[in-house]
DNA sequence: AAATACTTTGCAGTGCCTGCAATGTTTGCG
DNA sequence: CGCAAACATTGCAGGCACTGCAAAGTATTT
């Protein structure tokens, strides 16, 4: 419903007024906590009926935490055709480039780490959004590996940049952390992890399709 | 309030019911549907009252979707010890392990990936098991680097392990599948991804502690 | 201006979940 | 045993998130 088809007016309105409901909510928890803050409230401060939340947001904690801006299609296709670069050196690259391009991103990122440590039930939404992030680089992975169905590598790489966004997450220490330095510590803690358990293969090390028990 | 301390009868009694309470809400959910069930129905199944319900379980989901089984402190020791293996081979070996002690902890797997399929509202449930998961596990690396504070190498490495479980659990194709043959595809296909990406530090490569704005 | 599409809203209802206080049951101690 | 203290279960009352439905309002097209 609130978004995709409409005269481009309505488009713009609906998504100003769900501005207007997430920021009141987001203003209205920070200022007196999360269950001290009805959908009611919510609704009110931004000016519109409790029902009309329900019609932008599937829940109240959903409008709390600041959804992220969307992969750019350009960076996407960019990451899809480039050939050169390893895959996973790839999705990090576009991470990167996407914090580069929406630097309030980084904002939100903050803003959200004070949320989930201050309220751990928001914890749940940020991993509903990172999973989407991931469904994202699933498809692109795929569509740059041009992997056949069961092929489980698509998921796996994309698992594991969300859990290196996650991690980056919540092992930041100050405050006035730069996000992106924080993923590139971690990126910098994995690589140090992987030496040694890199290129000896333990159990088996064919790079496609499924088990095979036959 | 469900664990730790007690006379030890009062404390198996506890898990008793707690097992009993669970039973029941799997299978009303699995017979009737996760909406056509509400926790009356549950706590009657089990022979408890409503409220005694919510004194085992914080909410409705939490009880239908499997509880694992805890690591066993000896595995956790044995990878702790071992500083020959590389950790994240390490780790792996430590989950494969567990799967092998607790052969039914597989199929509780089988069992939560149906219901999460079907309800993906659990997923949220199924998230906050592989961080406790992974708490553990951050523990377990940072005693075995022996890691500093703000050493982002624990965090980084029980994360990637956790996304491997979700990602194995979530790309399994039949309901037949041995989960271990789709932990092991997992692994094999991340293997095959590192290569190339492996030692060739992009940004740079110190092994630990925090960024460096001096 | 009228018909049409879309959005907002009120209303009523279901059911999750919580705090509190009373009641029942185990456990430990003399 | 008998008593007291600890603990578990339960009922009750209530708040609030969330949903479906139908009416009313508002933009869009002809």
């Amino acid at each position: 419903m609130v978004d995709g088809g409409g005269s481009g007016l309505r488009q713009r309105r609906k998504l100003q007024t769900k501005r207007e409901i997430a920021r009141a909510a987001l203003d209205l928890v920070l200022a007196r906590g999360l269950a001290d803050v009805t959908v009611e409230d919510i609704a009110a401060a931004a000016g519109v009926s409790a029902r009309t939340f329900f019609n932008y947001f599937t829940s109240k904690r959903s409008a709390v935490v600041p959804g992220p801006e969307p992969l750019s299609q350009d960076v996407i296709e960019r990451f899809v055709a480039d050939q050169e670069t390893p895959v996973l050196d790839g999705l990090f690259g576009l991470i990167k480039s996407h914090l580069a391009e929406w630097p309030d991103v980084r904002q939100q990122m903050q803003c959200a780490h004070v949320l989930v440590t201050t309220y751990p039930e928001l914890m749940s939404v940020l991993h509903e959004r990172v999973a989407e992030f991931e469904r994202v680089l699933v498809d692109a992975v795929a569509r740059r590996l041009d992997a056949p169905e069961g092929d489980r590598r698509p998921r796996v790489a994309a698992a594991l940049v969300g859990a290196l966004v996650k991690a980056s997450f919540m092992g930041r220490a100050d405050e006035g952390d730069d996000p992106l330095d924080d993923l590139n510590a971690c990126e910098a803690a994995l690589r140090s992890l992987l030496i040694g358990s890199c290129s000896e293969g333990s159990p088996g090390h064919r790079p496609a399709q499924r088990k095979s028990p036959e």
